[in-house]
RNA sequence: GCCCGGGUGGCGAAAUUGGUAGACGCAAGGGACUUAAAAUCCCUCGGUGGCAACACCGUACCGGUUCGAUUCCGGUCCCGGGCACCA
């Protein structure tokens, strides 16, 4: 017998000790058995546990344990993406090594992790700071450079003129370093990319695959690839820029995906920073004073759409490609010199903002699309159109729609090679340098004979000297000669080691693929990378929708052309989990409102807190925190604890086949629907919320049952009472066992379970116990529930539309009014649609 | 600004393919048990009217499609996520 008091502690003591001592977590790679690899996001090692994180590794350890007891061979490992910025801001605060703080704060959140009884394989643990790991990433970036998909080039960073250092944008605050307080400045320094746009068209195709993606993250993930068909062509540059024989000075190269309004350019706008803006700027101080103004916009996009929109007539013209005719070339701050060629056309009758520029600036608005039908509005004095329509004011191309002046617009300008048909994509290639010291090193020596180099493999890995003295100035290894001053692998030369270090969206690109052969030292990946690879679950917060996912799409498919593994995807399936709010809003420390998961589990146990999460809401909805809602799980689980610790399970007889009462057969019916139930929400749904409500009042049923069939003369059951309640606590202690697995554990063992709860399959739906006889339909008059009533479930359409008709409640709206038509819905409801 | 979501009782939510709006839970109110409290158990619980049966209204707002709309379409407002150096 059991203490019919539940006791969260002793009962998660005995369970965790259980799976430890039985290794339960332990993955082995098994050909004969269907893998299932669940993957949850793996934190940031800040120091706690917060929410959120619960929230997510609740959601992974309840699908992985499902799909064990459905007998998958289960793969569920964690790490810790170790490298970044707040590892550095803490360092600078205590004035210690950003690794310390890392490691300990991951020695904490490890043993949070284990108290809440995930289900995780330990022995493949990572954390991404450890040179076993970023050297496989090294070696992987010197494979890349040697194929040709890395390069070096100039881009623009936040810097802080008084710290000395490059900003992340969160670190620009109002246009000012968030410790400094200076005005920030765009400088532009060379870093090294990733050619992410060769992969554009297959990493926009593969979105197709990923049919168990959510919708909403393919569809961004699109957008933000952008992919758009439009036409290059140049513009000449009029009049001679005195002296400048240089191309660059001589055409402007522009891209647009509406060819058909060539004819309504009547100015051009380029980059600040572009090289006609720069030359017009020598002779124009005023000019030079507007280019300058400009450097101190943050070099986040949204700043960049939301700042005002500001230009200034460069005195130069350009000549249109067809007309001749000079326009006006104006600097623009809203043109982006590291986006395309860094100039624009403008057509402000049929472009929004080119119509605000232009309005504003005095620039002409010149009309060369009607709306297809003569009436629809467009009136250009209140805002551009900008549909598509029928070409006015073009010459030769008057009457065309937007195809066929697009062909006869390409024909006229690529017969004379000023332009051509292209397809372009939204999407840039990916900065990898950070100047940063927390991070791994960049594997490239840059010699003044030979270049950039490559790290050789046998020198790796280039690892991060740990032990430093961290300041505001910057990255200690800029001042460390030791680091730096190195010979040239290729000449033997003197030459400097690159001191920036990579994005830390490079670690966790990979680091899924790397749970699969964590041991390995001879390679990155090796052929058990393809056992367990694609990921078959992967669960994570919405905000990594894009580059997080896009960037490990990315790797995956690089990691497959070299060679190391064979699919083309990473993640199957995804899910994208909402965040946790407190009184509406995010929880965070700047709002003062988290809630620390520890004191929770000590007050109530993990199985609570992991039950809360799951029945809050769908996961993913965001969550709204309830300190009494978790009260409420802490009661159902007490609840449940007595009624199955006074469970008796003896003298069990086969229920299938027997015959049963109304009641037991009623009480069989609501097992098994609720099985069926739950068992759909937890596979193909995904909605735990659901499937909790659906054990809750299975729960009360049971408990509804056994109230009205025990009385003080006579408080046990009957045997066939007694089997069918016992069948209906097995299923609710099977079902919950994912969601609260210390919980279900030890019931299992009282009700007789004779192998461990982590080891027993999931219950079989009996279909005989779902067959019904009678069924409820619903008689709607216009749409408007008037009665219901029990029918036999095998009655007849005729026959049921003469009940509904005959019905008093019915009547009462039909009396009187030409009947029209009668709809049914068979096993639902009539709807009898009369005159009003 | 652009891209993507969301908005249902006092609160978290449910309604799975266009078919019973509010399952399940929380809070609240009433009652039982108790010297008392906690715990537990029972009842009520969208709004308006009504003794009740019941009727009408109700899923952010405006409009549309349909026998029927929380669900589909068009528009508006509000909230959230992302925007390439936070992770």
């Amino acid at each position: 017998m059991i203490d019919e008091q539940y006791s969260p502690q002793a009962v998660e003591a005995a369970a965790q000790t259980y799976w430890q001592e039985h290794n339960s977590f332990r993955a082995e790679e098994d050909d004969t058995r269907e893998k299932f690899f669940c993957l949850s996001m793996f934190p940031y090692p800040s120091g706690h546990l917060h929410m959120g994180h619960v929230r997510n590794y609740t959601i992974g350890d309840v699908i992985s344990r499902f799909q064990r007891m459905q007998g998958r061979n289960v793969l569920q490992p964690m790490g810790w993406d170790a490298f970044g910025l707040p590892a550095e801001n803490a360092a600078m605060q205590n004035k210690s090594a950003p690794a310390k703080w890392t490691y300990s704060n991951i020695d904490y959140m490890r043993r949070q992790l284990k108290q809440l009884g995930y289900a995780y394989d330990w022995e493949r643990e990572i954390a991404t700071c450890h040179p076993d790991y970023y050297r496989w990433e090294q070696w992987f970036f010197t494979r890349l450079f040697a194929k040709g998909l890395v390069y070096k080039k100039e881009a623009e960073v936040n810097w802080d003129p008084v710290d000395q250092t490059v900003l992340a944008n969160e670190q620009v605050v109002d246009g000012r370093g968030w410790r400094s307080g200076a005005l920030v400045e765009r400088r532009r320094i060379p870093q090294w990319f990733i050619k992410i746009t060769a992969y554009a068209q297959e990493l926009l195709d593969d979105l197709d695959k990923l049919e168990d993606w959510p919708e909403k993250v393919r569809t961004m993930q699109a957008n933000w690839i952008g992919r758009s068909e439009g036409m290059e062509l140049e513009f000449a540059v009029a009049g001679q820029v005195a002296g400048q024989n240089d191309p660059q000075y001589q055409a402007l190269t522009v891209y647009t995906t509406r060819p058909d309004t060539l004819m309504g350019v009547t100015y051009m706008a380029v980059a600040p920073q572009h090289p006609l803006a720069e030359l017009a700027a020598a002779s124009n101080s005023q000019l030079g004073k507007f280019i300058a103004e400009q450097n101190h916009v943050k070099t986040a996009e949204a700043d960049m759409a939301t700042m005002e929109k500001l230009g200034m007539d460069s005195g130069l013209k350009a000549i249109h490609p067809i007309t001749g005719e000079e326009i006006p070339i104006y600097v623009a701050n809203f043109v982006l010199m590291t986006y395309g060629s860094g100039a624009v056309m403008a057509v402000p009758a049929h472009d929004q903002r080119d119509y605000e520029f232009a309005s504003k600036y005095g620039l002409a608005i010149k009309q060369v699309i009607r709306p297809q039908q003569e009436n629809a509005e467009c009136d250009l004095t209140v805002q551009a159109y900008t549909e598509k329509g029928i070409l006015i004011n073009s010459g030769e191309f008057d009457g065309l729609d937007f195809d066929t002046a697009f062909s006869a617009v390409e024909a006229w300008l690529s017969s004379r090679g000023k332009g051509r048909r292209q397809v372009n994509f939204r999407l840039r290639d990916w900065g990898v340098s950070r100047q940063r010291y927390w991070g791994a090193p960049i594997p490239i020596i840059n010699c003044s004979a030979c270049g950039p180099v490559a790290v050789p493999e046998a020198d790796l890995p280039v690892i991060l000297p740990e032990n430093v003295a961290f300041d505001e100035s910057g990255s200690p290894l800029k001042k460390m000669p030791e680091f730096y001053q190195v010979n040239c692998p290729q000449c033997g030369g003197e030459a400097v080691r690159e001191t920036d270090t990579f994005d830390t969206f490079m670690e966790s690109s990979w680091y899924y693929a790397r749970y699969a052969c964590r041991d390995l030292d001879s390679g990155m990946l090796d052929k058990r990378a393809d056992y367990w690879l694609p990921v078959d679950q992967y669960i994570g917060g919405i905000e990594h929708a894009i580059l997080h996912l896009l960037y490990a799409r990315f790797f995956h498919k690089l990691m497959r052309d070299e060679g190391l593994l064979s699919s083309d995807e990473p993640f199957r399936r995804l899910l994208t989990q909402g965040m946790v709010l407190k009184d509406g809003s995010k929880m965070s420390k700047s709002k003062g409102n988290t809630v620390d998961p520890l004191p929770l589990i000590e007050k109530y146990g993990a199985d609570t807190v992991r039950l809360f999460m799951m029945f809050a809401s769908p996961p993913d909805q965001s969550l709204e925190w309830s300190d009494s809602g978790v009260e409420g799980s802490s009661r159902f689980l007490r609840k449940l604890w007595k009624i199955v610790s006074s469970h008796k399970p003896d003298h069990l007889v086969e229920l299938t086949g027997s015959t049963l009462t109304e009641q037991q057969r009623q009480l069989r019916h609501k097992t098994h629907s609720t099985l069926a139930k739950v068992t759909d929400d937890y596979a193909r749904r995904q909605t735990f919320n659901t499937a909790v409500a659906a054990v809750m009042e299975l729960s009360n049923a049971v408990n509804r049952f056994i109230d009205t069939h025990t009385t003080t003369n006579n408080p046990e059951l009957d045997t066939l009472d007694n089997s069918v309640v016992h069948e209906a606590l097995c299923v609710i202690v099977k079902v919950l066992a994912p969601i609260v697995p210390h919980f279900s554990h030890v019931l299992w063992h009282h009700l007789g379970g004779d192998t461990a709860m982590i080891d027993t399959p999931w219950p079989e739906v009996d279909s005989s116990a779902l067959q019904q006889d009678e069924l409820q339909i619903v008689i709607q008059v216009n749409g408007k529930l008037r009665a219901r009533i029990d029918v036999a479930s095998d009655i007849s359409r005729p026959e049921l539309e003469q009940i509904a008709l005959a019905h008093e409640h019915v009547q009462k709206f039909t009396n009187n009014k030409e009947l029209r038509k009668v709809i049914i819905v068979p096993g639902k409801l009539v709807n009898i649609v009369v005159a009003a």
